[in-house]
DNA sequence: TGAATCATGTAACTGGTTACATGATTGT
DNA sequence: ACAATCATGTAACCAGTTACATGATTCA
């Protein structure tokens, strides 16, 4: 039901479908990818619920346009879902379940190109992160402070991006460093071993 | 695609769809979730794909038991998977979009109880990890180094999580910290103006 | 005798993706 | 002439959830 409600948080100022996919690129994607085609779905169902309405208008350039606006009652239901608490998400992360039974491979070296690619892909998301926030925060000034509200709301969902990318390039790197100190044990004991053999 | 490879990982030994909900539930649940009716259609489907053979045994306890053991192509197809680029996934957040859109209420105080409920969240699914961390540390005489290939893979999983959510209630403080912040500003500000006005 | 646990499964629904169809306008 | 962009939508599919049906065994 999220995507309903975000749908209805960017209608505040009217939009078309195609606009608005535009908008979620820029803006929440970060932490609510969305396909153009659901949110065509979604908008027809939003009016057919009575939370949005819409007009079709002429396009300046290309085909005629429908344009969404926010009703009464869909601003309402808006308020309430921000009134209410906190909705926490399950987590789903497939890498990690890959580095759950990588002991299958019986190979740690595996293990370590895996965690280095990964951390490859981290940088460059917290790259983007950076690069938005960079964007973002000059068109103030440079400082936080210069903020409008809705702007400074929208900073906090960005930096919380920018903190988790960091925590998980550091676990890369403590991971690294793991493998690193159990190869070696492995190395050393392996080492006596077959000196005890011989 | 990716509870259907869990599922081949957990099946490296042969359990029935019951046992397997139990184990998930134990071991990969932080990263992964899963209902027990999505468990039973998956393992039909495998079987069918020749990924998995089953044999219906008598149980101790209740009903007979259909229990699940990977096949040849089965473990080929784990194999490969573990093999491929690690699988990062989109990732979506409710809160996140409250948070975004939450300007609207007008209201820092909203947001800073938001903030403070979610914290508190976060602390207990964090305590949730450590508590697991505990434990299987607790098993191999509480360090790292005494942890089995597997299991020091699945400790893995275990540690991206701590650090995670760590981060996670790191910006929650960071995030009060800045709504003060701004709540001071405006404060002071207000009375500026206030006394500009008169 | 009745609740808890063991055990397997189906049906309806939800929220998402990918692929496809259609067509206007603008700039090279 | 053709590619890029503007613009709206449908259809088929996929992975997941919730709710329900069924019934055996064990223990208080």
């Amino acid at each position: 039901m999220s995507l309903d409600h975000i749908l209805l948080g960017l209608l505040r100022e009217p939009r078309s479908g195609y606009d608005l996919k535009a908008v979620f690129d820029r803006t929440v994607n970060h932490f609510w990818p969305a396909e153009l085609s659901q949110v065509y779905r979604i908008l027809k169902r939003l009016e057919s619920e009575g939370k949005l309405a819409s007009r079709v208008e002429p396009s300046s350039k290309g085909p005629d346009r429908r344009v969404y606006s926010l009703t009464r009652m869909g601003r309402r239901v808006l308020r309430d879902w921000l009134s209410s608490k906190p909705l926490v998400d399950d987590e789903r992360y497939t890498y990690l379940a890959q580095v759950f039974f990588m002991a299958e491979l019986n190979d740690l070296e595996a293990t370590t190109r895996f965690i280095e690619e990964l951390r490859r892909k981290r940088v460059d998301q917290l790259e983007t992160l950076r690069e938005i926030e960079r964007v973002q925060l000059s068109s103030v000034g440079g400082s936080a402070d210069g903020l409008s509200d809705d702007q400074f709301h929208q900073y906090l969902t960005l930096r919380t991006g920018i903190n988790t990318m960091t925590a998980r390039i550091a676990w890369c790197d403590e991971t690294l460093k793991r493998i690193r100190r159990r190869s070696r044990a492995k190395r050393d004991n392996g080492e006596n071993t077959r000196r005890r053999i011989r």
